[in-house]
DNA sequence: GATTTAACTGAACGTGCGTTCAAATCAATC
DNA sequence: GATTGATTTGAACGCACGTTCAGTTAAATC
C-alpha cells in the first residue's frame, strides 16, 4: 500500500489521489486501507518522515572525511546519489509538505533543518581551515541544496548522461562555488 | 478573481482549492466566477502563461551586456529580483505544472525552455570568450536556475538580508561556480 | 423613467470524496 | 472439521466538488 500511495502520490499528487485510487492499485475496496493507516494524512506523514529517517540516517552513517573538501565532496555526491535513488519520495517530500497537518509539517521540518544544519557545519568547518570562502554559510548551505535537489527534475537512469557523470559535473560546480 | 486564484492556489494548491473558495474571499457566488473563466483549468494555465510571459518579456527588455559575465551578472540579479517580487506565482509555476492539462502542459512547458536556452546560450559565449569553463553547459545552466529558484524558499522580505545582499551572495556563487 | 445589457444569485445536476461498519470471507489453530 | 481471529467486502454516511442555468438584480444607455 505504502508504495502504490508514494507512486501515486507523486505522480498526481496528494490531494489529487483518493483512497479508492490507492484501494484499486492495490487490488483491494477502499475500506480495507484502514486496516493500513488510520487515515489519508497519516499515509502520506509516514511516507515523508520515512523518506527523511532514511535521509538523515544513510548520510550519518557515512564515514567520516580527512578534510573540508573531501567531506564536502562526499556529501555532494551522496546527496545526488540518495536523491537519484528515490525520485517519488524526494517528490513527495518537497511537494507535499503544505499538505501536512500543521502538527506533522513541523516535524518534518525539523527533520529537514537537521540535514541542513549538517552541511553548514561542514561549510563552516572549510572556512576555518581556510579552504571555503563564502561570506554566509547559512545561505550558502541552501543554495547548494537547492542547486543539487534540481538533479531530481531532469535526471534520467536511461538518459544522456550516467550517475557519476552527473556527480562530478555538480562536485565541480559546488566545489568552485565555495572556493577561496 | 485572478489576484485572489493565485493566492489560494498559492497557500493550498490548486487540487485543494474550490472554485467555491475563491469565490467566497472574491465575495461572489460560484456561479458568478463562469463569466471570467470557462473553468478551473483555464484559470491556472492562465496565472502560469501569465507568469511566463511576464518572466520572458522582462528578461528580453533587459539591456545587452558588455561580456558574458557582465551578462550572467545581470542574468542572476534580474532572475533573483524578477522571482522574489512575485513568490506566488513563482511558487504555482513550479508546484502545478502536473495538474495541467497535457496540452497545456506542453505550452508552458515550451516557455519554460525557452527562458533556460536563453541562459545556456550566455554561458556558451561566455566559454568562447574563455572566461567561463563547464564542461556541459545544458547541466550548467540548469544547475544555476534551480540554485537561484531556491531563494524563493526561504527569502521574506522582513528577514536578515536585504535583496541586494541576496543578489551580492547568489552572484559571487554563480560567478566562482562556471569560472575558469 | 423605460429599455437594454451585463453581472450575479441560488438552487440544482451528477459525481466523487474520506471514512465507518456489519457482514462475509479467509487462514491458522486445535 | 470446528473454532477462532484477522482481513476484506460492499454498502452507506454526510459532505463537497465543478459546472449549469433560469431567474433576479444592478448599471448603462437612450
Amino acid at each position: 500500500m505504502r508504495a502504490v500511495a508514494l507512486n501515486l502520490f507523486a505522480r498526481h499528487g496528494y490531494a489529487a489521489v483518493s483512497m479508492r485510487q490507492i484501494a484499486g492499485e492495490v487490488g483491494v475496496q477502499a475500506g480495507a486501507l484502514y486496516n493500513y493507516t488510520p487515515d489519508k494524512q497519516s499515509l502520506l506523514f509516514d511516507l515523508m518522515k520515512d523518506h527523511m529517517d532514511q535521509l538523515l540516517g544513510a548520510w550519518s552513517e557515512h564515514p567520516a572525511a580527512p578534510n573540508a573538501v573531501a567531506a564536502l565532496e562526499a556529501f555532494t555526491r551522496f546527496h545526488i546519489r540518495f536523491h537519484a535513488a528515490r525520485p517519488e519520495a524526494v517528490f513527495i517530500a518537497y511537494m507535499e509538505l503544505r499538505n501536512l497537518s500543521p502538527e506533522n509539517f513541523l516535524v518534518i521540518e525539523k527533520l529537514r533543518q537537521g540535514y541542513e544544519a549538517e552541511i553548514e557545519t561542514l561549510l563552516r568547518q572549510g572556512i576555518s581551515e581556510g579552504v571555503f570562502d563564502t561570506p554566509d554559510p547559512k545561505i550558502a548551505t541552501r543554495a547548494l541544496i537547492a542547486m543539487l535537489n534540481g538533479v531530481n527534475t531532469w535526471f534520467r537512469e536511461e538518459g544522456r548522461l550516467s550517475l557519476p557523470d552527473v556527480e562530478d559535473l555538480y562536485w565541480s560546480m559546488v566545489r568552485k562555488s565555495v572556493a577561496v
